[in-house]
DNA sequence: CTCTTTGCAAATTTTTTGCATGCGC
DNA sequence: GCGCATGCAAAAAATTTGCAAAGAG
């Protein structure tokens, strides 16, 4: 049985706060109250909050908080790998192609490209997954950066 | 090999217009200019556009169109499954959990479900996305109205 | 002729940035 | 003490809304 809680366990949240430590001091970033309270509101939660929402959540603990830090904050724990963002990029893109396909986003530029593997299929709707809704849509994306910002 | 043309045939895009046309008409949408000229400039490109890239498409061939419309429209055309966002929510979400797993999230209040499932296992990344960058992540989102939404 | 759709304008919401001060290392 | 990180404030982007006028059916 899948555990529903909105929290994970104190212990499960002490592994990833260790992680959160390490992964900081091997970027030299510096591990300050605020980075940890942001990591905190994120990883401790299985709402999949906002940044809105982590920023109320953080201010309980520290008033002084303010919205860009959490922003920036998110921002440099997604490049850490700590933690993910839901959707792709900051801003909504549209797709015509209405045949089932992947995309390749690139995480810098934001562009987006289309991809019919062959050796992959967007996957069917697994059958739990009606328990949250019906599933109209399904959307696969690899998420990287682009050869051209590589250069 | 995989037709790499910027714009798709004008083939296609007549019969993608007809499935427009059909579904407006379906649904009791009037077909008007605007609508057919969003449409087109997304269905006609390869490129992904985002809203403000398809408002200045559909300049060039209504000069008075706003920038307001455009956006009603997308939200209207990916109700009538004419067109996808590449995206999740309007809002940015954050996942604290950094094992692979999946999302229901729904599309009308945003909110965001994970996803372990059984029976299918997040992608392994296909060789041939590695032509476009270096995949960091896979991110898999089941979208759909969810339960409580649905009363 | 009716009623949806549009354009305009303005408001809201979301995200980003510049700069002086503060705090971890 | 040095230099990254923060808070503040303001700007920039992105998206949404109210309302009168225009146009599709």
């Amino acid at each position: 049985m899948q555990n529903t809680s909105l929290f994970i366990s104190a212990q499960e949240l002490q592994a990833r706060l260790d992680l959160f430590e390490n992964k900081c001091r091997a970027r030299g970033l510096r591990v300050t109250n605020q980075r940890r309270e942001i990591f905190c509101a994120v990883a401790a939660s299985r709402e999949h909050p906002s940044a809105e929402t982590v920023f109320l959540q953080v201010r309980k603990k520290l008033p002084k908080v303010s919205l860009d830090t959490v922003y920036r904050t998110l921002y440099s724990l997604e490049e850490m790998d700590l933690l993910n963002r839901v959707g792709a990029a900051p801003k909504e893109r549209f797709d015509g192609n209405i045949c089932p396909h992947a995309h390749f986003v690139c995480t810098k530029c934001g562009a987006v490209y289309d991809i019919f593997p062959p050796q992959y299929d967007v996957p069917d709707v697994p059958r739990e997954v009606r328990a949250f809704g019906n599933v109209c849509r399904v959307s696969v994306q690899f998420k990287g950066i682009c050869k051209p910002c590589r250069k």
